[in-house]
This record gives C-alpha cells, structure tokens and sequence, in this order.
DNA sequence: GCAAACGACGGAAACCCTTTCCGATAGAAT
DNA sequence: ATTCTATCGGAAAGGGTTTCCGTCGTTTGC
C-alpha cells in the first residue's frame, strides 16, 4: 500500500530500495538471464517490484543492451481495406514465439520506405523486417540498401519478404511460377481469350506474375497480345475501373486473371455490377481470407501466409551465413467457381 | 565519403565532432525545437549527420525525454481474418498527423490484455490506445484501471477505443442505438420473425447491440423469444456454425441480424453453401470494406472508422480534462440486398 | 563615444534508467 | 589455513537531452 507511485514512474532503483539489494541485483533477478541470485532476494525483488507497479523502462533497456527486443516490421502501402495476409502472418508467428512485435508503416511512395527504415533503425531492433512490393525503376534502391546493410553491420538482422535479389537474407513466393500454373490450369479449363489486370508497371510482384502468365499461356500455344494487359494501381478500385476499360473496347474476352486477389474481388464486383451479359471468369493470386464470402468463390494461386512468416522468421532468428540466404514459398493453383470448365 | 561506419552506429558525439560543434548544439539542430543555433552551425550538424547516415537512437530519446514519442495502439485479439477497421483508422489518422505509430497486439484472454498493458506501459508512449471489446464479468478490469491509471499519474494519455465506462477518456459508438435502428428497419421491411446471432455472453459490445435490436423490436410490438438469441465466439466461423444449429431447428426465421459484419458474412456465406440465400434476410454491424464484394451486398449499421480515430485522436492530443470525457459516434443503417423488402 | 545591459548562442555537466564488467566478500570445500 | 564458488555491490558504460553558466557581440543610455 505504498502509495508513492504519485508522478514518476518506479524505476529501478526503487525496487532495489525497497528490496534491500542493489540495482544491479535487482536487474539480475528481474531478468534471470544473468548468473545466480540467491532465492531469498529474487523473491524480495519480485514483490518489491509488484508492489511498486514497476515496469521496466523498455527504452532504456534497449539503450543498455544497444539493441531493443523482437521484431520491427516495416510494412510499405498499410493500411489497405483488406487484411494484409504478410502482416497478419508474421503478427501472429511472433506472437506464438513471444516476440515483441512493431509495426512501422510507410506510404506508397520509395521515398516515404528509405525514411521509415531509417526510423525503424532508430528502434535498433534486433530483427528488422521489410515488405511491401519494389518497383524496377526505384531510384531510392541504392539508398535503401546502403541504409539496410549499414543496419546489417551495426548487428541488426534483416529479412526480406516478397522480393529476390537484394542482398539480404530473403523470403519470396513463387510468382512467376504462380502465374504460369494459373495459365496452365486456365487454358486447361478450356479459356482462349484471357486478359490480365495487373498493376503499375515497375512492381516487381505484379511483373513477375503478370510474366509468368504470359509465360504459360506461350507454351500452351496462345498469343496474348499487349493490349490484352492492362495497367493500373495496385489495388481493388483500380481494378473495377480496367475491367470497365476493358469490356467497353468491346474485345473477345472469356477470362481476366488479376494479379492479386483484391483486384480480382474489384474486377468480380464490376462485372456484377454491370450485369454483363458476357460470361467472363476471373482469376486471382494470393487466397486472402477474404474470398470465403463471395459469389462465385474465387479461383486463385493459394499462398501459405503462414508458412512465408515462419520462413521468415526462422531465417531471422538462425545464425545469418556469409551469403544472403533466399527461400521460396510455393504456391498452388485452387480452381473455384469463378472458372467453370467451358462446354464449348 | 568518410566509411568509418563499420561497425557501430554514428551517434551523436560523432555527428558534433564532425561538425565541429559540442553534443548539445547537434542535438539543438537536429530536434531544432529548443533555442535557436546559428544557421551556419545548423546546417554543418545537418550535413555531418546526412555524411555519417546518422540516426537518432530513440530509445535514448525516449531514456532522455523520459517518454516517446507517438501513438501505441494496444489491440486485444488481432490479428484476425479480416482487417480491423479501428487499427487501420487509427493508422490512417496517425500518419495524416506524422506521429509515430506503434502496435501491440494481446491476445483474446483479458490476463494478456494487463500484461500488455504492462509492456505498453514500457514504452512510455505519450499516447496510449486500447480497443478492442471488454466484458463484464472480467475479473482484470481492477487490474487493468489501476495500470492505465498509474500511467496517467506517470503523464501519459489514455484513450479507450470502444468501451464506455472507464475512468478514461473513451471513444465509443453507438451500439445500442444502432441495435435499435436495425431492429425499426428490418420491421419495417416487413420482417416479423427474426433471430440475432450473437458474440460471448459477456461481451460489452455485442451485448449493447443485442440489447438495443431486442427492445427496437418491442417497440415496434414484436416479442423476441430468447431461444432466437444464439451465442458464440464473436467471429466468422462460429456465426457460420451457429446459424447452422439455428436452421436446423426448423423455426420460421425471416430475418438474421448477425452483431458484426464478419460474423454476418459467416451467416450469409453458410445460407449460400447450403442453399438458397434469399430466403433468409442478413443483417450486420459496422459496414467493414470487405462488403462491397459479396453478394447479396450486405444491410449493416454503418460506422465512420475515419471519424472514431480522429476523435480518438483528437482526444488524445489535447489538454486532459479534470473529468474522463467520452465521445460517442453515431451509426446509421443501410439498407442493401441482403434484407429485400418483403412482399407479404 | 563609451560603458552598461542585454540577448543569442555554445559548451560542460548532470541526468534519464538499465545492463554489465569487475572487484569484493563470505562461506564451503580441501 | 587456503583455494574455490557463489553471490553481491560499485561503477562504468550506453546514447541522448536539458539545465546552467559563461562568453561574445550588439544595442541602449548618457
């Protein structure tokens, strides 16, 4: 009942005070890691310490230990209207190992991500995890990178999730691979006059799915000509708005595979909207959650989020080798309603 | 191009010496704030700082300042499958202001809740926000008022997001009047024979809204029996289920109102995965993004999440009042697809 | 025109809170 | 009695901010 935790926070001290050791005891006790305290005064500390409401001051510890606990995600392009399938992922990855978890956003634009992860230096967190897709034409690649290998070299750890080839221990999804296997499975279904909706024209992501594709949709002997790809933001408006381009030029058009699945949903809802008569499929990429609740159900390129955070995060907490290290998570291809085998 | 950045990260002392000026004018400069530095020196501690990629390690701030920076946002429950409108406005709001934004997510249990109050309370944020839905038979809630008020004697702010009746300043919405308007439209629809699906008992929020539907109801002279009351676990998959044992039980149900979107998206999507959705009208509660793609579009109580946070925020960052203050956003109902009106 | 007062600015040092290194002490084992 | 061992405390980081004080140049008053 004593009732001294007027205006300052206990720190400490006070807790060493009242327990009759010395702060460097006290820490010893409160955070075990150390050697021996005898039973008698880890116990006095731990009272004191309840007593007074003590709660370390995390800050500091960050500062005495030159490094502050757990993970700090950097998450470009938060918040959007759906649930982020990496954020979510690695929120609850670190939770189950009891990982402090930060979450730092960034705008949309390169310049907003080198700023951010120089706040999130600022954090010195032992894990720094950056995602959120890169572009071909970002001139801040040289800055960001000297930014995250300075980190690198002050003991920070770095991990990648979404994009290959930054020199960094990385964990990427296989696009490309997605892409072609959803071109497969679309011609299998019997489409000929496929479109893609994909998004601005230097995402890394979208390129590679948009590819891949393409890719696929050559081996299996069809032709998609350019203007069968539209371009626009990354996201689910932009999505509605191309598909509404698209059927107005009035092509021949029997499935649209969109890059991600909110621009499918996006790309779905138009055509529900407009009641098109034509019967057009849709395709999407990532199976966010989302897509349970919707008619038709949604074919996609299923991802485990999951298992992309545990990668990461396993890649975070090993020793890092002497090369970055890269991971690829696979996808596979879910064939749902929205693709109805065709009965030509 | 002086690459003395090998190992350790530039501080403070090293950006002063290369600028040739001592510790505490850099820091003037930097955080400019305090009293003025003549601009010649400002400008050769900025540049000393851009040269040696200098970041200001904010855990010492915060040691030093004795509190740092910005928003934590303690969310009970994340991450879930769909995205937290309040999280994402709350971001949204953050970053329109520039304030450094951090989240901590507790799981569902209210013992996790205190203790990451306890971690909060670490930080030493300036600002600390709780959401996410409090009950009533919590035997933590004496333990919860006394850490948030200790960080109030310590100088930190409160806000709740949600739940009225706390000594704290609070934001919270309307539920038992959206309850009640829901309950006077669907009547007014034509509906008579309605059932509620609802979250754990002891929930705050789902039981406002429930309390507010039943006596919309009674005062539109419709008697609901309390075998049409169904409770779960407050999320998708169990309104999925429970809408399951309710139909099973072959009563007449016209109408479902489901006390969130996510939980009425589990209704509707059971409806459709068993059978023909538009026998049975749907209603939900919050107007969460994800509705614009299902169909039948979705008849909710709709909340502005913008205006939540803001008021959230705004709370927040203005002088704290000799009494809590609570700001109440109101709903209102739109009516869509899923609850047609009925042609008796 | 000169002295006094004043304002702007720079630097030294204290301070924030915790961890950790290192030396000290007491008791146990030999 | 001497050497370990286990535990403890003092003090030094760790990287900033802020207070306090001194200096210096400029303005004001006579």
């Amino acid at each position: 009942m004593n009732d001294l935790a007027t205006s300052r926070p206990a720190r400490l001290a006070d807790v060493a005070r009242l327990a009759g050791v010395s702060a460097a005891t006290a820490s010893r006790a409160l955070n075990g890691s150390d050697r021996g305290v005898r039973e008698a005064n880890r116990v006095r500390v731990l009272e004191a310490a309840k007593t007074l409401g003590y709660t370390a001051n995390i800050a500091a510890q960050a500062v005495a230990r030159g490094r502050s606990r757990g993970v700090t995600l950097l998450a470009k392009g938060m918040p959007d209207d759906y649930a982020n399938p990496i954020t979510a992922g690695v929120l609850a990855a670190t939770q189950r190992r009891g990982l402090p978890f930060t979450l730092i956003s960034a705008g949309t634009d390169p310049v907003d991500l080198v700023d951010a992860v120089n706040l999130a230096r600022g954090h010195r967190p032992e894990i720094l995890m950056i995602t959120g897709g890169r572009t071909t034409d970002d001139v801040t690649i040289p800055a960001l990178v000297e930014a995250l290998q300075r980190y690198e070299a002050e003991g920070g750890r770095v991990v990648l999730v979404t994009q290959e080839g930054l020199p960094f221990d990385t964990v990427a999804y296989a696009n490309r691979k997605g892409g072609y296997d959803m071109a497969t499975a679309l011609v299998g279904l019997g489409y000929r006059d496929l479109a893609v909706i994909s998004g601005l024209r230097h995402g890394l992501t979208q390129r590679d799915r948009t590819e891949g594709f393409v890719a696929g949709l050559a081996d299996a002997g069809i032709e998609l000509p350019a203007d069968r790809i539209l371009i626009g933001d990354f996201n689910r408006d932009a999505a509605y708005a191309m598909t509404g381009d698209l059927l107005r030029r009035n092509v021949a058009v029997d499935a649209i595979f969109a890059v991600n699945d909110s621009m499918a949903l996006g790309v779905l809802t138009f055509l529900r909207d407009t009641g098109d008569p034509r019967r057009v499929a849709v395709a999407g990429f990532d199976d966010i959650k989302a897509l349970r609740d919707v008619t038709p159900s949604l074919t996609t390129v299923h991802l485990s989020w999951e298992q992309v955070a545990e990668e990461a995060l396993t890649l975070a907490t090993s020793p890092r080798g002497d090369r970055p290290r890269t991971r690829v998570v696979e996808g596979h291809v879910i064939v749902r309603e929205s693709t109805p085998p065709v009965s030509s």
